[in-house]
DNA sequence: TTAGGGTTAG
């Protein structure tokens, strides 16, 4: 734990109630009034040198007064410095502290006030966990924030619907969505806003079917959803590629009004962009009303998935154009569409730009999109050069980014020198060690391959397991690589069976070297065949006319060997294959991919 | 005096 030290002012330099001059009843109710209604920091500062001079800054009401104008002008430091100097604050001041340094970059110090709180001697109540629990949540601190929770017991603040709906927030947060959860169970009372904080708690730790069962849990409990909750449930309809669903609550916000919302407009854009072509986004976007950045941005971002750089620049263009701001999502969005396309002198351009002429200077994202443009377009060198030269410290995903660019280009030699680096920084994320792996593997370099799978166990680190979903019958179905759990997992293998020799008539080559495993090649072949995403695929053609999308939706990036098996594969049957792995949207007709085979 | 929030790399 965190401990917080608050530095008081002396006992002998605070001004001290007793010897204060009594001043005037009337003139401290004008001074009161005019506190109240001041707008500008900077009169406030004049009327405070007055209160100074007129010696009225003893009493506390004036001082209490004083603290909370300098706080609705934003000025917390004056407010802080002035509130240090009043000898003892009340649980309202003390409150109103907390909460204004509940934000952004002050939330540290709103945990300090806490702290000193408690040491002050006073209780905190119902008005000051929800305050100081949205610092815990803002910094992800799940130990104070435990701390905070018993306190709330202590204190017996802990059935304050106020307080458990803060407690909810925070535990989803800090990641931790069971004791969420638990809070959330044992609640006296459930309002809108805790089941909006546990449905957006479940969103945002990737429990993306738990959203939608919690939303229609909530709507069961007789609680009518806000747009707040229906942000949630679009983002989860997008994560699971779940088309069929985020059209039906499409509809639900057209029919409650939400959808003039322009932030609900855009999580149905976004969520329209992650499940199906980009037409239908596009008629979202030209129909929303009152556009803003975050929504241009989402449409730049789609251009972006897509495979169409070009219209992502020629949207940032013409958002320009209508007078809007980018910001540092915008650009990161523009980037990613450059780097998608292999835009790579028009992304170094927007790169070295960004900074003097539209005031966002480049942040790691933008580097490490700088660097994936650049090594996807094989100048691995001049992606290493710019990550020594960066004026931040790389973390480990900038490297990765150069690793994986050294994948796609076979570069063994710098990737061993990436993944060195990446394990002086211990980072615990899997992927960057079967990056390697699938460098090693592809020269059949078996023994290294065992050795970092080795390394791998003793770090106890896992390969993240590979998932397809596809939505069928309002049903989202899951496959895993071999698995054989489905209900028509016979019917599947089968049907892979008498795709294969279609598929190999037509020239497709198993490119076994995507079989990380150092088997015999035939079993190789096999392992490649039940790749998630191909009985995810089996499954949806099995399953429905001919004509009609599959849309598959993959937590990985989809192999090559796969893009390649589906490129034929939509050559030999009457579907159009549309396949989103972590990176960008994948269009299978008629053999060819909307990506180019750009990401391979 | 109290809460939940749409775009973001690989």
């Amino acid at each position: 734990m965190i401990e917080y030290r608050f530095f008081p002012l002396p006992s002998s330099k605070r001004p001290s109630l007793s010897s204060s001059t009594p001043p005037h009843s009337h003139e401290n109710s004008h001074i009161l009034s005019l506190l109240k209604s001041i707008s500008h920091s900077h009169h406030l500062k004049q009327l405070h040198a007055k209160i100074i001079t007129h010696s009225l800054q003893c009493l506390s009401s004036i001082l209490t007064a004083t603290t909370l104008s300098y706080i609705s002008t934003n000025s917390l430091d004056s407010a802080l410095l002035l509130f240090r100097s009043i000898p003892n604050p009340s649980s309202f001041l003390w409150n109103t502290m907390i909460r204004a340094c509940a934000t952004p970059g002050d939330f540290y110090l709103s945990l300090l006030l806490y702290s000193n709180l408690l040491s002050s001697g006073l209780p905190p109540d119902k008005f000051t966990f929800p305050f100081a629990l949205k610092s815990c949540a803002g910094l992800s601190n799940l130990a104070q924030g435990i701390q905070l929770h018993q306190h709330s017991i202590s204190f017996g603040c802990h059935r304050d619907p106020f307080v458990n709906a803060a407690l909810v927030d925070m535990y989803c947060k800090c990641g931790d969505v069971c004791t969420a959860r638990q809070v959330f169970d044992t609640m006296p009372n459930r309002d809108l806003v805790s089941w909006t904080s546990m449905i957006s708690g479940y969103a945002h730790n990737g429990c993306s079917i738990e959203t939608l069962d919690f939303f229609n849990n909530m709507q069961f409990s007789n609680v009518k959803a806000n747009r707040v909750g229906l942000l949630s449930v679009f983002l989860a309809c997008g994560r699971l590629g779940a088309l069929r669903k985020g059209e039906r609550f499409h509809g639900y916000a057209i029919q409650t009004g939400f959808l003039e919302d322009i932030s609900v407009a855009t999580a149905v854009l976004d969520m329209y962009s992650k499940c199906t072509n980009l037409g239908v986004v596009r008629q979202m976007f030209d129909s929303a009303n009152g556009k803003d950045v975050v929504c241009w941005s989402a449409m730049i971002a789609s251009y972006g998935y897509h495979g169409l750089g070009k219209e992502a620049i020629y949207t940032f263009d013409q958002m320009v154009n209508a007078g809007l701001k980018p910001n540092h999502a915008t650009f990161t969005c523009l980037l990613a569409a450059c780097s998608h396309s292999g835009l790579v002198e028009e992304g170094r351009i927007f790169f070295t730009t960004m900074g003097a002429k539209y005031g966002v200077a480049p942040n790691l994202n933008h580097y490490a999109c700088m660097v994936d443009i650049l090594g996807r377009a094989g100048k691995l060198q001049e992606a290493e050069e710019l990550i020594a030269e960066m004026p931040l410290e790389p973390d480990s995903s900038m490297w990765g980014s150069l690793l994986g660019a050294c994948r796609i280009h076979g570069d063994l030699e710098l990737g061993e020198k990436i993944a060195d680096r990446l394990m002086e920084l211990d980072s615990e994320y899997s992927g960057y060690y079967v990056l390697l792996s699938n460098i090693y593997a592809a020269r059949s370099r078996w023994t290294d391959v065992e050795k970092l799978r080795k390394q791998m166990s003793e770090r106890r680190m896992r390969k993240e397991q590979g998932i397809s979903l596809i939505e069928f019958n309002h049903q989202i179905h899951k496959f895993t690589i071999g698995e054989r759990s489905h209900p028509q997992s016979v019917e599947i293998y089968l049907y892979l069976q008498k795709l294969y020799p279609l598929m190999k008539q037509l020239g497709y080559v198993p490119m076994v070297e995507f079989s990380l495993h150092d088997i015999e090649d035939e079993n190789k072949e096999m392992a490649l065949s039940y790749h998630s995403e191909r009985l995810a695929i089996a499954f949806g053609l099995m399953n429905t006319s001919p004509g009609s999308p599959i849309r598959i939706v993959k937590n990985l990036r989809i192999c090559r060997d796969c893009h390649n098996a589906i490129k034929i594969i939509s050559q030999i049957v009457d579907h159009v294959i549309f396949v989103r792995d972590m990176n960008r949207f994948h269009h299978f007709e008629n053999g060819v991919c909307s990506c180019g085979d750009y990401c391979f």
